[in-house]
DNA sequence: AAAATTTGTGAAACCGGTTCCATATGTTTG
DNA sequence: CAAACATATGGAACCGGTTTCACAAATTTT
């Protein structure tokens, strides 16, 4: 049966302003007091109400953490990196799936919903499709938040990303100045992602440093899944003879495409070559091991939680609105034909 | 800035009993004062505040989660099982993961304290190594808690698992009839792993049952990971020549020992069969694709979390802790040699 | 030795809601 | 038309803690 702190005081014969202040170790308290009150405290194995704490500190001492999904090594090393350094400080993590269920749009409600009602003390968001709309009426309620992998600076709100656009450059000039390669097919993301934006971007870019015009190269649009990649090589298809390579924005379509590819009869790695981006867990153990770019998602993870434990702890300190970009770094493999 | 009810109630000049009514659809409010309040409401953009509707319903509508790990599919199906049923009923997840950071110990404390001090409503754990007593401990706080893939249903809590056994049993049965494989290897998990030992035991049962001896079959111990399935291989080597296949207790350690197989100029599937067990996300592949035992994780997690709640919303009713066994399914690709 | 300061404690207000109860009015029912 | 009941509302207690404040006793300073 549950004690409140007023029986524990009754049994220790004092107030409760003595027992909480036993408890927290703030204001006087005599040594002979404070050691009967904890003999009390263990004996009865009494541990403090966490929503009466919270209502009269006005904390909840746990931050939202808000991720696109569950599946994939991705995820998990964001969780990884914000539960280490959160569980560390002493917090807990309020986690949100925003492709659990069917309805995306009714999970973001929801997280909304514990933000504004302070379900959280701050809160670490990785929405990929949330719209400005929504993401400058959540700066208006003064919650220290972080956004990953999308930048709102101009909005007034700490973003954590990843440095796509010289990740992508750097797997284009490996293929280039490495293996030789200058017909090279590019797949992109869905339109909406920011992230296949910017590795397209790369694409071009590096491309164009090394004289090389990507106006009839081959860029095909799917949604970074298996299957996608799979449907994609259908299209694909008409173009492989004449290609060196084929640069995927993310590697499960990366993964769509050789396992297409060797249906097909043709050897990923050897007659094409085929890359990724993301570093999956598994890319280094198919066949063939695929090259491709590395995110560092568990410091992704790591950093926005300090960084959100930091806007809480001291809310008063004014502080500019921080863009923190993280590099990627590029893995080589077999798949590029190394 | 924040508002209170007591300001609303102001605003809209009716007492806070009314507005808290109005909130809540409870008890009887006029419908012009409904109307009023929820204009008030929504001119100033009110949200009652958790902690303080948490203290007073003395429910937090929070649950939580625990995990052994964020790495490997596996997990990121529990949570989005849970997640999907949590949030659909009005719940969310408060989740804490044993391997993040370096300490487990602590991170147990950290789960269990959270529970005492009654930060969620009830709990589902995943916690493989706990022990009784701490479990034990658990089983007196009067808060609804459901382990997953661990048995205790004597202490009486309510546990979801996993059929390791038959599972196990139809991979060698797949084996022994389809393939008329005798010399198998068994690599086995950790001794501490409970799924490891039922999954031995599955092996041992079918091989009696098929008249096959397995005194003298070579059975290692190692740790459920990629790395460690490498190292075993040098042990493993010794036996290869006699071997028809090799039984893994999960699909990692498979895995590492194929990679090691196939530096070793072996075939795994050709050479010799290589299985696994658990039916990771990338188990179809990798090469050769890897049969193996899949486990149903997604609805281990969509179970446990509608027991959880019915627990939780109808405390009263006296139910027996229940044990919930959920069947495995062979999933046969080419690493069996088929 | 008086004044000032430190130490120890309890009463009461507060955090921001919900809920019980009393009261007032409007509607039915007998 | 009085009694019984449904509807509408506000006051006050309550959830279980923290914190401010007042006050007394013990110590230190002047």
């Amino acid at each position: 049966m549950k004690l409140t702190i007023s029986q524990i005081a009754r049994l220790a014969g004092v107030s409760k302003s003595t027992v909480s202040r036993a408890l927290n170790g703030s204001g006087y308290v005599s040594e002979v007091t404070r050691r009967k009150i904890q003999d009390i405290i263990r004996k009865y194995d009494y541990v403090p109400d966490s929503k009466a704490v919270s209502l009269s500190k006005r904390r909840t001492f746990t931050i939202g953490l808000v991720l696109p999904s569950t599946s994939g090594p991705f995820y998990g090393e964001v969780i990884r990196g914000v539960e280490e350094v959160l569980s560390s400080r002493g917090y807990f993590t309020l986690l949100t799936v925003l492709d659990s269920g069917q309805d995306e749009v009714r999970a973001r409600k929801r997280y909304l919903s514990a933000i504004r009602e302070r379900r959280v003390d701050g809160a670490i968001i990785f929405d990929p499709t949330i719209d400005e709309e929504t993401v400058s009426k959540l700066s208006r309620c003064r919650m220290p938040i972080i956004f990953l992998l999308k930048d709102f600076q101009s909005l007034g709100i700490d973003s954590v990303v990843v440095d796509n656009l010289s990740g992508s450059v750097s797997m284009v000039n490996h293929l280039v100045e490495k293996h030789g390669y200058r017909c090279i097919a590019f797949i992109r993301g869905p339109e909406v992602s920011d992230d296949s934006e910017e590795r397209f971007q790369g694409f071009v870019e590096s491309l164009k440093r090394h004289g090389i015009s990507c106006d009839d190269l081959p860029v095909f649009v799917s949604n970074f899944t298996f299957e996608g990649g799979r449907r994609i090589y259908k299209e694909l298809r008409k173009f492989l003879h004449r290609l060196d390579a084929v640069f995927c924005a993310n590697d499960e379509m990366a993964l769509g495409i050789m396992e297409e590819m060797k249906n097909d009869g043709y050897k990923p790695g050897i007659d094409v070559a085929v890359v990724g981006f993301d570093d999956a867990f598994w890319a280094g153990h198919i066949e063939p091991p695929l090259t491709t770019v590395h995110q560092p998602m568990y410091e992704v993870g790591k950093i926005s939680a300090e960084r959100i434990l930091d806007r809480v702890e001291s809310p008063d300190v004014f502080k500019d609105p921080v863009k923190i970009t993280l590099r990627t770094r590029l893995v080589v493999r077999k798949s590029c034909g190394c």
